[in-house]
RNA sequence: GUGGGUGUAGCUCAGUCCGGUUAGAGCGCCAGGUUGUGGCCCUGGAGGCCGGGGGUUCAAGUCCCCUCACUCACCCCA
């Protein structure tokens, strides 16, 4: 083992698979930017408080938070989603609404890292201030909806719910604890405690003692005010009406307790129950107040680009690309032609390699067979000499002598123009 | 944070239960077979503090303890 390795829970992302992570996030970029989203970067460190607001029950808050002090004595914390950082900047500097955004970028939470969770994860994901609009909340979740569909993937499931006003969540909390708190004997200790910091949680529970006090416990849907009830049938009409497949599911609380009204989830079913969330937002209607501004209603989803990842691997889509080059460079009299000749192709728009070291005529070719280029050109010393070179084709194997000069014209007979 | 599993060559892994000379295989890499030409084949080569530390023993990759890392699950989430 070498004596320096990758920190805990993060890795190295290798080529090929660091391009596919970038396609990814172009992928992203061209669903999200012709509805109108710009890109945003925030940093990756903001002052604590920033984050704190994401809730005091939330253990993205209570236990995961990668925080420390810098020299100057700053309580300052790696960012553990875009969400807050996003409604910071918009605080900050108040631009016009609606501000659409869209943002790539690394998060980090102090967790044990496991299949599909790390301590630096990316997220790629669109956040909307301003408008209150249910239709809004329709385009946002139809971008991701789209996003996905169009990696390639087929088992993607959208679940959706609300969550009600401040006040509605409020009050249904504390039914929900009535009701637990008259199902302690049956139910887990870990639920219990979770009962105390956030009853809505308990709903999440998976465990099976869990599971009969909580397919008893009254829905959230009895507990929505009018107002919030109207802005969910319109969301979920919404979606319904431009074919978005979705399902109603009362359960639903997502982690981060800023969330007010519409909630959504997307899973991926070609995953593992432990890492089957690819996705998730909803409506932040009090965060950008809670952080100092007006109150200014927010909606936003963020997907991880790992998890996406992984299920596009599950269904065997959106391979990698392939960084291949087009032409490979054979240079057995010193290297310096290769370099010639390598500089004139990158000019005309040609991707071109060559071998080091002055490797032997056959180490070259082998190394031209491995780049995946569709054509080596060879210069030994009769070329060299004579001002030709060889274009060997390593599909078909054929080659044939030309004049150095007539190369750029040759490779576009032979590979069509540059692109 | 809690619990299980695993750490041997660049990669995937034998060998560990029942301790015993120079620790193996496949793939990959390098060289040669081919006096200028890749893939296939053949031959050879390089490459290991057997994760780290301590202990038991005449002897430890192998047994014991500690530690670190990875991994899986819970929790939580992306």
């Amino acid at each position: 083992m070498p004596e320096f390795q990758t920190s805990p829970g993060t890795r190295d992302i290798l080529p090929p698979d660091a391009a596919r992570w970038r396609a990814l996030t172009g992928e992203f970029a061209a669903v999200v930017e012709p509805a109108g989203y710009r890109a945003i970067v925030p940093p990756m460190f903001e002052d604590l408080g920033v984050f704190l607001r994401l809730g005091e029950a939330t253990d993205v808050v209570t236990k995961e938070m990668y925080d420390f002090e810098d020299k100057g004595g700053r309580r300052v914390a790696l960012r553990p989603e875009h969400t807050a950082s996003v409604c910071r900047a918009f605080v900050q500097h108040r631009p016009v609404e609606p501000w659409k955004v869209w943002y790539s970028g690394p998060n980090f939470r102090y967790e044990k890292p496991q299949a599909g969770r790390y301590r630096q994860f990316d997220q790629v994901g669109i956040e909307v201030l301003g408008p209150d609009d249910p239709l809004l909340d329709v385009e946002v979740i139809s971008l991701a909806w789209d996003f996905f569909v169009g990696l390639g993937l087929r088992g993607v499931e959208l679940r959706v719910n609300s969550l009600g006003d401040a006040g509605d969540r409020q009050r249904y909390a504390d039914e929900l604890a009535r009701h637990f708190g008259g199902h302690r004997a049956e139910m887990s200790a870990a639920a219990l405690e979770t009962l105390e910091r956030n009853p809505l949680r308990v709903l999440d529970s998976k465990r099976p003692e869990d599971a009969a006090a909580i397919v008893s416990a009254p829905s959230m849907r009895d507990h929505l005010s009018r107002a919030a009830v109207e802005h969910f049938a319109a969301v979920t009409a919404g979606l319904a009406e431009i074919g978005v497949p979705h399902r109603i599911d009362d359960r639903l609380v997502r982690g981060l307790d800023y969330y007010r009204r519409t909630t959504f989830e997307f899973v991926a079913t070609a995953l593992p129950g432990a890492q089957d969330a690819i996705g998730g937002g909803g409506r932040y209607d009090g965060l950008v107040a809670d952080l100092g501004g007006p109150e200014t209603p927010g909606v936003g989803f963020a997907l991880g680009v790992d998890r996406t990842l992984l299920a596009c691997d599950a269904e065997g889509c959106f391979a990698a690309p392939d960084g291949e080059v087009e032409v490979f460079v054979v240079d057995t009299t010193g290297g310096s032609v290769a370099m010639h000749i390598t500089r004139e192709l990158r000019r005309i728009g040609r991707s071109a390699d060559r071998a080091w070291d002055a490797r032997s005529m056959k180490a070259q070719m082998k190394a031209a067979d491995r780049s995946g280029a569709r054509v080596a050109v060879i210069v030994g010393s009769d070329e060299a000499a004579g001002g030709t070179c060889i274009v060997r084709n390593l599909g078909d194997s054929q080659q044939t002598t030309i004049a150095r000069s007539d190369l750029p014209a040759h490779l576009d007979a032979v590979l069509g123009s540059p692109a």
